[in-house]
DNA sequence: ACCGATTACGGGTGCCGTAATAATC
DNA sequence: GATTATTACGGCACCCGTAATCGGT
């Protein structure tokens, strides 16, 4: 099983089409035919089922595309750190959702930057769900995320704090005048239904509430009657500045009954770097509590 | 940067010589120069340092080492559990150390199998640093394991009890005659030294101690009054009987100064599948405590 | 009859092995 | 001079693409 079929595979799987994933790969039908083919008879079992739609997934066919996710992921990493080794040496990347954590991310930088010998840092400033994969696939060393993690992980990491949730809620909305809200009273809010947010793995929620892409285009939203929204208080702090041009305002409210997010500092386990090793140091330091 | 190549990469690094790792590798010298060679000029640096005597690794080196280590396990892992989700359908390895946590292993299993539909599963009986190893390269898909794991593992784990320490002493020794012992008594032993191990890397420590392969000559060892060891309370229920017909004993006491082993049970991060779910839920319910 | 997948066949890339060369102790 | 790594060259395997065939709706 080589890495050229884990790609092929994947490929095949995520277009549940041999002819699209072939379009995809830059190659033609019959040499990826064959390739699964010959995958199949090593095996000694099917990983699809040749419908006239296209293909489906055998259970074993679930396992490898499982499997072989994570390890051309690995074998990115393997590439794109040792570049980041040449081109940058000792760097270590931090991969940041932007807007969380501000203050928070600024303090651990400070304290590495005055740690003797700290190593540069250099930010990866990732959209909604790609910290993690970042991670995965060598694009960062380490990251700030929030528990809990996507999908039982499997990253080492630290706890480095924790940030209230709040409501971010259109600046004349009658809940805006009170000193607090509840999850309750926010999810019940028909015309200001939940904002969607497309998952990592390219699906979408239904709903009635509309696709957003980053915190730009929420605080519109929100500014503009469309939608309320729960966020990690780091992120509403930008959100009223965000709009300032738009006329019309967010309103930020204390959401009293959700429980605290906590923010951890999260890296790959397997074999890690001297550099990455000193970034969390500090920011057990920095933070007082550990993993 | 393809899977073949980093084959090539880890066997030289471990040789730390081009020629005898292409022997280990089956091929010859020349191809293996020059994929190298390859390697180094689409990196646009030095892997290696070439040396009268062999090879030695550059910083970007010990990086693409490392990575290069990972990967190949995510690729090997990838094809071990597709064979096994084949042959075994819906069966988990659990990886467990010989002779460890029996007791604990035995009431998980009992309760899993006792489970609605429970999943069947596979023993998988390691030597000693093997178990975290057959985790990452797909040998297993779960395991028993002491705390803390070898190298921030980046695995996931639940806690599913705790045991204490004892030592193994030869049986007409002083110290047998005691209700309990320190650390410190054992390691002022000059005449039983304590035993070496050979780590996971293949590397031995030094010392003046017996060098072992598994419990069973760990306790003739102790039974002919060469050696005295700290092993977890489980491990040493089964070494007095395994030297019966030696003729002389094995004395177990207690070590009251040590800190109890954390049992966890253990397993890769990455998407998991559902009979380790199961199989973790079950464990998690059995000890009553969670992560 | 169309879409999707598979078999058949020819061409080219690239990897390997043997042999010869260079460099260092 | 022995060991180790590199260059030179020829052969072969493997993979791909085009074209034709099979199967199902």
């Amino acid at each position: 099983m080589e890495e050229r079929e884990m790609r092929y595979f994947v490929a095949v799987a995520e277009e549940g089409n041999i002819g699209r994933a072939a379009q995809r790969l830059g190659i033609a039908q019959p040499p990826l035919s064959r390739a699964l083919q010959l995958m199949e008879r090593r095996l000694g079992a099917d990983l699809l089922v040749r419908t006239p739609r296209g293909v489906e997934l055998t259970t074993p066919g679930e396992v490898f595309l499982r499997e072989s996710r994570a390890a051309l992921d690995a074998v990115d990493a393997a590439e794109r750190r040792t570049r980041r080794a040449v081109e940058r040496p000792g760097a270590v990347v931090l991969a940041v959702k932007a807007g969380v954590a501000t203050e928070l991310l600024g303090r651990l930088l400070d304290a590495h930057a005055a740690t003797a010998g700290a190593s540069p840092v250099d930010l990866l400033l990732t959209e909604f769900g790609d910290s993690e994969p970042a991670l995965r696939d060598g694009r960062a060393d380490v990251a700030l995320l929030h528990l809990p993690l996507d999908g039982a992980a499997g990253l080492d990491h630290v706890v480095v704090g924790s940030e209230d949730l709040v409501a971010l809620l259109p600046a004349r909305h009658p809940l805006t005048a009170r000193e607090a809200v509840t999850l309750a009273e926010v999810a019940a809010l028909p015309d200001l239904p939940p904002p969607r947010w497309r998952s990592p793995d390219g699906t979408v929620p239904h709903g009635p509430g509309p696709l957003v892409r980053d915190q730009v285009q929420l605080a519109q939203l929100v500014a503009l009657g469309r939608t309320a929204a729960i966020v990690p208080r780091s992120c509403a702090r930008s959100a009223p500045t965000l709009v300032d041009g738009v006329g019309r305002g967010v309103g930020v409210v204390t959401v009293m009954d959700a429980a605290p997010l906590t923010v951890v500092l999260a890296w790959p386990g397997h074999g890690t770097a001297a550099g990455v090793r000193r970034l969390v140091d500090t920011a057990v330091t920095v933070s007082g509590v550990d993993a």
